[in-house]
DNA sequence: CGGCATCCATTTTGATACTG
DNA sequence: CAGTATCAAAATGGATGCCG
């Protein structure tokens, strides 16, 4: 396979080469908030048979993307981690996450799927250095039945899967609600004040966790479909 | 068609549906660079066929990302050009070649082909706003046969084909020069010393030029491939 | 559970021929 | 040129079945 080269010399095109056949990008996407075990990932990608899920993390491995990992004790399963390599590959996520919270989140449709992971990930595309100056707090996510931490270190963010050590503070907040903050139909304030989410742990860390992120303000795409 | 979705409702998903398929973000690299005809695009993407290009800007059409004028006179003549939607997705593109610069530009195969155009792009992924504090100046590439200039304006930089109207200073350089000033074989420091490069216009500007670009220091994926 | 192998219906694509 | 029509080759997806 990959014998489909765009046969460019080009920075966008070569990238393409590794990561822009179908379901790759979104593999990643799952592997940037941790290491995942295969039915983990096969979960997360509904529409994405066994086969080639196998097939796209060999090619992820061959290209010292991601590696194979066996998970410390007591899980000692299999896992999927990114390599450094991998891990870069963020920025570009990110950025056609913020492009798609921009130009694409209209209504949810009844046949899409939805994962907290994914929120979280939006969450950190919305991330706002000049707001985290001066800050270092952990922050843990509990939402529905998972949990992610967010690292905030200065102008860096880190979020992964599972809960955190020493959480300087705690959000708790059922699936719906949190899907609306990213949607923008509830902002932060908004979901604390009404007691759709709860907080608790170090107050200077839970005020400053409203500012962190900024949502780009949604844009319809179409110019005028269905005039009056 | 456009039948395919991956069914979930994240930002990053929504967005791979309407330009994760295959030569879509390719052919939104080329209309980064302003717009361009039919015959344009299909060059600059050999493998491309006339139907799949036309159905792709077809796809673009409906969904809002490009639309369809005519360009002014003398041209007269149909031509693609980005929509606001469309010119957003610029910094993706851009991510994702940053990524391609440090992780896979490693030599030119043989096969590959290669447009003056891809490497003003490349420039443009490296810009660094910083270095642009209090600049405003327009910069003309001479590069082959092709033309380009961009538009630095304090932190912003703007890539366009096409010669400039008012170019504060023009760089004129060879098409395989240029191409290893992007692959980092040359600094433009060195391409201008050894005549590689030859410039003219204002002297701040072309002083300035040097430290506009920041390319990333290049890095292998693969751990040891062929072992000593 | 993790992960490969196989078979098959459907899409997507690539290449080329063809028309205004 | 710009773009449509056509057809063969690949990639995908879904459903299993199998083995450690």
């Amino acid at each position: 396979m990959e014998q489909r080269t765009y046969n460019q010399y080009c920075a966008t095109a070569r990238t393409l080469d590794l990561v822009g056949e179908r379901w790759t990008l979104l593999l990643i996407r799952e592997l940037l908030t941790g290491p995942k075990r295969f039915g983990d990932l096969q979960a997360g990608l509904r529409g994405l048979g066994t086969g080639l899920l196998s097939a796209r993390l060999k090619h992820l491995e061959a290209e010292g993307l991601a590696h194979k990992i066996t998970l410390p004790p007591p899980a000692r399963t299999p896992a999927y981690a990114l390599t450094e390599a991998g891990e870069e590959l963020g920025p570009a996520v990110l950025a056609l996450a913020r492009w798609g919270l921009k130009w694409a989140m209209d209504e949810r449709r009844e046949t899409e799927t939805f994962h907290p992971g994914w929120a979280v990930l939006g969450l950190r595309a919305c991330f706002d250095p000049d707001a985290a100056a001066g800050l270092r707090a952990v922050y843990e996510f509990r939402v529905g039945d998972e949990f992610f931490h967010a690292r905030v270190d200065e102008g860096t963010i880190e979020t992964l899967h599972g809960p955190a050590q020493h959480p300087d503070a705690v959000l708790t907040i059922g699936q719906d609600d949190f899907l609306r903050l990213t949607g923008q139909d509830l902002t932060l304030a908004e979901a604390i004040e009404t007691g759709a989410a709860s907080v608790s742990g170090d107050a200077e860390a839970l005020t400053r966790l409203r500012g962190l992120f900024r949502l780009p303000h949604r844009r319809d795409r179409k110019p005028d479909t269905a005039a009056p």
